[in-house]
DNA sequence: TGAGTAAACACAATATATTGTAATGACGTT
DNA sequence: AACGTCATTACAATATATTGTGTTTACTCA
C-alpha cells in the first residue's frame, strides 16, 4: 500500500481492527520511508447499481435519495430515522442480492412498499400514491380497502 | 471481515494484489461458512470534501451525484457507464490531490469539462451549458465556435 | 462538566496474508 | 477472428498482519 504523503510504495500495518460490525477492517499503517501514519479501510467491492426510470433514463442508485424519499413519506408519522435507514438498507440489500446490476424504479418502489407496509400504513399509502401513480381514484380506494383490513397489525416504529 | 452473503464473521484471504498503481489493495476472500468468494478493496481513508455552491452554501461532495450529472450530460451519446465512472474518478482524484478540503462548484465543473471535452464534444457543451450557466447566447455561441475548431479530434468514446 | 464512544498508540504471541509464477476466461478493440 | 488487458484461480515459501490487553486523547451528548 502506497504512502499517501510521500508515495513510497511500502507501508506496514501497525494496528488492525474490525469496524462497522465487522463489515470493514480499519488498519493503521506506517510508511517505511517517511514514517508518517495513516488509516485505511478494507471493504467489500460495491458494484454500481443502475436505476431505470419509466422514461428509460438510467441513473446510479443513490441510497441517500431513497432515504430522503422515505423521510418525506414518513413525515409527521413518528417513525425514527433509524428505522427508515434500516428499511433503506434492507431494500438495497434485497435488490443487490438479485445480482442484477439494473433495477426499474417500479421494482424498487415495490420492494420499498413491501417493507413499508409492515412498518406504517399511512406512510405506505403516501409512498404508494407516488410510486404507483394510481391511474384513478378507484385504484386508490381499492388499495385503501386492502389496507383497512390490516388494522390489527402492530406498530413497528421505535 | 464479514461475509456479504451469509454474514458469517470469518473469511480468509485467497489472493491479494496491489491495484490502482499501488494506491489500493484488492483481495479475494472466501467465507469460512458458505465458501462463497468475494472481492474487497483496502484504500486510504478519505477526508470529507466540501463543495461550496455559488450562493455560499456548503455540502458534502457526493460521487454519485457527479456521476448522475455526467450520465445526464451524456444521454444518448453512446458513452459507456464505465467511461463515465472513470471520468468521475479522475475528477475526484484531481480535486482531492490539491489537499484543499473545499472546492467551489465552479472549479469542480471546470475540472469535469476539462476531461469531458476530450471524450465527447456534445456532452461537453451540454454539461457546460448547465455548469457555466452561460449569461447569454453570445457566450454560448462563442463556446460553440471554440468547439467547432476541434472537429478534427478523434472520438474517445468506448 | 462528566460519561460514553471511538481513534490512536504500544507490545507480544500466534495465525494468516503476501508474492511470484502460471494458466484460464471474459471483455472490448482492431 | 485475433489481440491485449485484467480478474480469477492455484500452489508454495516467506514475511507480515492479527488479536488481546491496556492507556491516552478527542469529541459528542446529556
Amino acid at each position: 500500500m502506497r504512502c499517501p504523503f510521500c508515495y513510497f510504495p511500502e507501508t506496514k500495518v501497525t494496528d488492525s481492527r474490525g469496524a462497522d460490525e465487522g463489515n470493514t477492517i480499519r488498519r493503521r499503517r506506517e510508511c517505511q520511508q517517511c514514517n508518517k501514519r495513516f488509516t485505511t479501510y478494507e471493504m467489500v467491492e460495491e458494484l454500481p447499481l443502475m436505476v431505470i426510470k419509466k422514461d428509460g433514463r438510467r441513473e446510479l442508485f443513490d441510497r441517500n435519495k431513497l432515504i430522503n424519499g422515505l423521510l418525506r413519506a414518513c413525515e409527521k408519522r413518528s417513525i425514527s430515522v433509524g428505522v427508515i435507514e434500516e428499511l433503506a438498507v434492507n431494500v438495497e440489500k434485497e435488490i443487490r442480492n438479485t445480482l442484477d446490476r439494473e433495477v426499474t424504479t417500479q421494482r424498487l418502489g415495490e420492494t420499498v412498499m413491501h417493507y413499508l407496509k409492515e412498518i406504517d400504513q399511512v406512510a405506505y399509502v403516501r409512498f404508494a400514491s407516488v410510486y404507483r401513480q394510481f391511474a384513478d381514484i378507484q385504484n386508490f380506494m381499492h388499495e385503501l380497502e386492502v389496507l383497512m383490513k390490516q388494522v390489527s397489525k402492530p406498530d413497528h416504529s421505535k
